[in-house]
DNA sequence: TCAAAAGTGTTTCCTTTACACCCATGC
DNA sequence: GCATGGGTGTAAAGGAAACACTTTTGA
């Protein structure tokens, strides 16, 4: 029971972020500018405060990074384990963010060396950062395959081609356009714009967008239409 | 970055303990002998010590109450709220468990007295441990939807109408038996005994049990068989 | 002999999958 | 006029859901 003496550890916050550029699923790193482990790659992350909530404290180091504010910022796991941080026992509160690239504000990402890396090539990071990622991966996979986040990482109009790369880099497969675009079509959430992105084919694709009020309603039973338990990688 | 001061927080570990009884499912509670709150119901918990890992300390926790090793734990989500412990901020790392109640040794609960709830007759916990089930309950619905955590609530040999009484509690419906025992026994994992379970009806129902070889081997296959997504309770 | 729970099959409908060709355009 | 990516339809098989009666046995 918690009558014992209460020891006080550091506690810190570590952001993985997923980013989305119409063609590629990425992930944005910092350099890290200061000893241990001086100018490896790693996480953004932070400490928390005493007067601040986990939460809180997850979004003013992600806003601190992108200038970002609304960014879909969910808590994946906390990382304990005692020598994890190599300078003191720390333990890390891992959340994952979801963002359209096109949004994120390039400026302030010097402040921190920041750069963003495609998914299936991310150079190693500091610490336990590796293990997040990968959890990251796996959480998205799950969360996504029954709630309607993906669209977070797209622009507000987007096309059939660009949301079936972005399905095929988070599962990690080759969906057939055929019965993907018959499926996502089926669910009525998406209203078909008269205009095209002309930049990924001579032809171009139509533009589509979110039919918010339908999406409102239906919401999740959307999405168990496009990932069967078949796509999630297990491990 | 991480270069200013670092401040020091209690970390503290709750833990969420299912229980099947082969008819309900239930949560185990204690008794709070201390003050605040003295004699209110809470979650079992302690602090984490210096020099151990969040799991092992989740662990230790579990063991002090139930005495029980090789149980299945694991994180379920950090609680950072500033004012959620009335004393002094204290994040808390919030576990559920699986266990068989069966396994449960009676005795070492007087020490705290802890007591089996019915999962739809909970009172109302301290501080912020009602939502720490609510979160756990659909957890374990994810969960268990897609990976063959269930096992652990059972006994080694359990019949196919208790095994429906589980889903059914957890998942708050009542599947059909005709399809459901269809739909499990398809899987080929199981073995059926030559042994009845007279306990729950005059006519008895056959034992069976898990066939540990093909378990390994096809693992997660199964689940997504008996479970759809409908079954999920969204928020 | 009756009450109470266990056990078992069939049909219908819907979903999933596999698969191949034409279209529009810029160069 | 040709290369590139965008867009569409069909048929066959498998899985899901709805549904009701017989069996066993203890009291």
């Amino acid at each position: 029971m918690k009558n014992k003496a209460a020891p006080h550890i550091t506690v810190a916050i570590d952001c993985i972020v997923f980013g989305f550029d119409g063609s590629d699923l990425k992930l944005l790193l910092v350099k890290r500018g200061f000893n241990p482990e001086m100018n490896k790659w790693s996480l953004m992350g932070g400490f928390v405060n005493e007067d601040e909530s986990v939460d809180d404290a997850s979004t003013r180091i992600l806003n601190k990074l992108t200038g970002l504010h609304g960014v879909y910022l969910e808590q994946l796991h906390t990382f304990g384990a005692v020598k994890r941080d190599t300078t003191e026992r720390t333990i890390s509160i891992a959340y994952f963010a979801l963002i359209d690239i096109a949004k994120y504000k390039q400026q302030l990402s010097h402040d921190y060396h920041a750069e963003w890396f495609p998914i299936k090539n991310v150079p190693s990071l500091i610490f336990d950062h590796d293990a997040m990622v990968e959890e990251a991966k796996k959480r998205l996979q799950y969360k996504a395959a029954l709630h309607p986040i993906v669209f977070e990482l797209l622009p507000e109009k987007f096309t059939l081609p660009q949301i079936q790369s972005m399905y095929d880099a988070i599962y990690e497969v080759n969906f057939d356009k055929r019965n993907f675009s018959r499926k996502l079509l089926s669910t009525g959430l998406l209203i078909k714009l008269n205009e095209k992105d002309k930049a990924g084919s001579k032809k171009g694709a139509f533009y589509y967008m979110l039919d918010k009020e339908k999406y409102n309603e239906n919401l999740y039973k959307i999405f168990s239409l496009i990932i069967t338990p078949d796509h999630l990688q297990f491990l």
